[in-house]
DNA sequence: AAGAAAAATTTACATTGGAAAGATGAAGGG
DNA sequence: CCCTTCATCTTTCCAATGTAAATTTTTCTT
């Protein structure tokens, strides 16, 4: 109900300290993160979201949570656009790396060791709710392997978690300056011309 | 006031903080590695390393590059143990992981955002090294996978970006806390287990 | 309307990295 | 040997940061 309180109330101080870390964090990167920097562009003091946040950490646990769910966002239109299983594939491991590489300092936030000590709620339910998309994609998916016999649902977990290795990895090296070589401006590899080969049961 | 230590000069600072910085790590983790608390380890006042480095980055910057070398080392102890091709590939890939879970907070100051923006050519040389051996073990690999014909040396450079993406990413899911599933301690399951199929081409 | 609750400010403080200037001792030339 | 020179280390000071406590201002409840 409270509308454009000019002066000393805000109102709506707690989504919008969370847009200005969000602003922040793409205009000048991970180190110009801090408190007073995130309060002094929404225009408060420095100690006003201690109202609404336990704290830095806090505060950017829900930065990066947000950043979680536009992730998701990201890898589920693509994968939405196509009804070939092979090819949601594709577009979900695209997704994950464009993502990373559209907002690099906000990936970097999402999977800072700082916030690992956390047990945020919000961030959990986010972070989890990005894994699900790869999960899902995962579901139904192998590839060739010598070994003993599995489960489907034994193949399912390996192939989750081989699908989300490679992704994070090449996202996280991509934006940490180890990406691939490039020639006239354009990296000679995609994400795509790396990605292991998978191929579904049924 | 005058110092219980004998020598003003410290003489042998600069190795000194570099070991007290890796100690502080491993004892203490990422957080605590402040330029004041690793120069009170070695019992000079916070200012003398500026004599050595250029500022905190600096410091790090060394730090990690000895990571990397330890990490390069770790690789090749297991590699060296294998003559056939596809044990070595599995060793240095178990390498790569076992170092970043017997040093998580050294891991992760070696991929920390923080030096990304450095040029320190000791660690560049450092990281070289570390590249080089997943390189090496790289060589001559494939894995089947649709699509245009390739040159050996293509081939060579996307199968050795998949195996560090591959490895780095488990690592780093690993140290974050998104490691497998446990049951009775143990982890379900094994980066081998996970690991894509590779094959050699001759 | 009055008091309680909420929200934001002001003030204060401990830590941090860094700059500047002084103190100390080693190394070498007269 | 003394004395200068210079690298090294200390002391002192400062700005920025996150946090806590006390205070002020607004909103809500009854």
């Amino acid at each position: 109900m409270k509308h454009k309180r000019k002066n000393y109330h805000h109102g709506d101080l707690k989504p919008a300290l969370i847009q200005a870390g969000l602003e922040l964090l793409e205009e000048q990167g991970l180190e110009a993160l801090t408190l007073r920097a995130i309060a002094a562009r929404v225009g408060v003091s420095h100690t006003a979201p201690k109202n609404h946040f336990d704290g830095l950490l806090s505060l950017l646990a829900s930065i990066a949570a947000e950043g979680f769910r536009r992730h998701a966002t990201e890898m589920r239109k693509g994968v939405e656009g196509h009804s070939n299983r092979a090819d949601r594939l594709r577009a979900a491991t695209e997704g994950y790396v464009r993502f990373a590489r559209e907002n690099p300092a906000l990936f970097k936030l999402m999977f800072s060791p700082r916030l690992k000590c956390l047990s945020d709620p919000d961030l959990i339910a986010a972070g989890s709710e990005s894994y699900g998309v790869l999960r899902s994609i995962a579901d139904g998916l192998e590839w060739a392997r010598p070994g003993p016999e599995r489960t489907p649902s034994e193949e399912s977990l390996r192939t989750e978690r081989m699908l989300w290795a490679f992704a994070h990895g090449y996202a996280s090296l991509l934006i940490e300056g180890h990406g691939p070589p490039q020639t006239n401006g354009r990296p000679e590899l995609d994400v795509l011309d790396v990605m292991p080969v998978f191929h579904y049961r049924d």
